[in-house]
DNA sequence: TGATATGTTATCTT
DNA sequence: CAAGATAACATATC
């Protein structure tokens, strides 16, 4: 499932293939794709960016594409001469095609989504605004301190620690799985209430946060179930220490049990 | 066949 | 009010 640093992979690399380009023409052909988007043409890529696991394209209109892959989401980017030679391999793998992108050099962009859970929004910037105000602090900026995480866990005492990272109005981009191997990283177990926690324990909570990710962009993140990036696929699945694993790098057992109807691996042992 | 997996949000419950 | 639980959404895969 796309979270943070698989989002930051798809960004980067569909800022390779589109960024300035110009959008000739726009097929919607699925409502989860809002359906003015298509009226908009000719458009150029101003610029594309993340927000918590949120893409936004920046157009040259003066108006924004507000994209969630939620889990099932994918950008797909031909070059022209892929257009010309995989024409019928494209209609095959693209099964659940909701919306085309062509551009003018003849490159052609496809979002498809599974299970339909995502959606690609056109926003004014007062919208745009409006849904990137209410997420939390992004936790590979500056502004993200362990100052600041201190002060935000001391307002939500009572709370669930793993239930709060995954809070994307608390912090912004981790899902399932980056929490769990956070959450191990650092030695505590996802039950604990944040009140409970030390000062040394909130230090490597938040260092872990920092260093995690990092690695995982660096790896283009990871492929579970069936996410995959613009071109391919990231290899970071290969280092998780707690998701969908059996036992933990010490070689101890793990537990798994369900916090807010997710899956949750742990080790009573190495999490205290 | 049915359990499971997933991100987010609305709604119900404690 | 806070916050947890649950359902809902859709579909593939085991």
């Amino acid at each position: 499932m796309p979270e943070l640093p698989e989002v930051e992979t798809i960004v980067e690399q569909l800022k390779k293939r589109i960024l300035g380009k110009n959008v000739v023409k726009v097929e919607v052909l699925d409502s989860i794709v809002d359906k003015p988007i298509s009226k908009l043409t000719p458009f150029r890529i101003k610029n594309i960016y993340r927000r918590a696991k949120t893409l936004v394209f920046e157009l040259d209109n003066g108006r924004y594409l507000f994209v969630h892959l939620r889990m099932t989401g994918h950008f797909h980017y031909l070059t022209a001469q892929q257009v010309a030679s995989d024409k019928e391999k494209l209609v095959k793998v693209h099964r659940f095609l909701a919306a085309k992108f062509y551009f003018e050099d003849d490159g052609l962009l496809t979002y498809n989504d599974i299970r339909r859970f995502g959606f690609v929004k056109l926003f004014d910037k007062k919208q745009l605004e409006k849904e990137l105000a209410k997420l939390g602090p992004e936790p590979l900026s500056e502004e993200f301190t362990l100052k600041m995480f201190i002060e935000m866990l001391s307002k939500k005492k009572n709370s669930v620690i793993k239930t709060l990272l995954m809070d994307q109005h608390f912090l912004a981009g981790l899902g399932n799985i980056y929490a769990q191997e956070v959450l191990y990283l650092a030695g505590i177990m996802p039950l604990r209430r944040t009140g409970t926690l030390s000062l040394e324990e909130i230090k490597e909570l938040h260092r872990h946060i920092k260093e995690l990710l990092e690695l995982a962009i660096k790896h283009k993140g990871s492929t579970v179930d069936n996410y995959a990036h613009v071109d391919g696929s990231g290899n970071f699945q290969n280092y998780l220490v707690v998701y969908g694993r059996d036992k933990c790098p010490k070689g101890h057992v793990l537990k798994k049990i369900e916090i807010g109807g997710r899956g949750t691996s742990y080790c009573s042992e190495c999490q205290k």
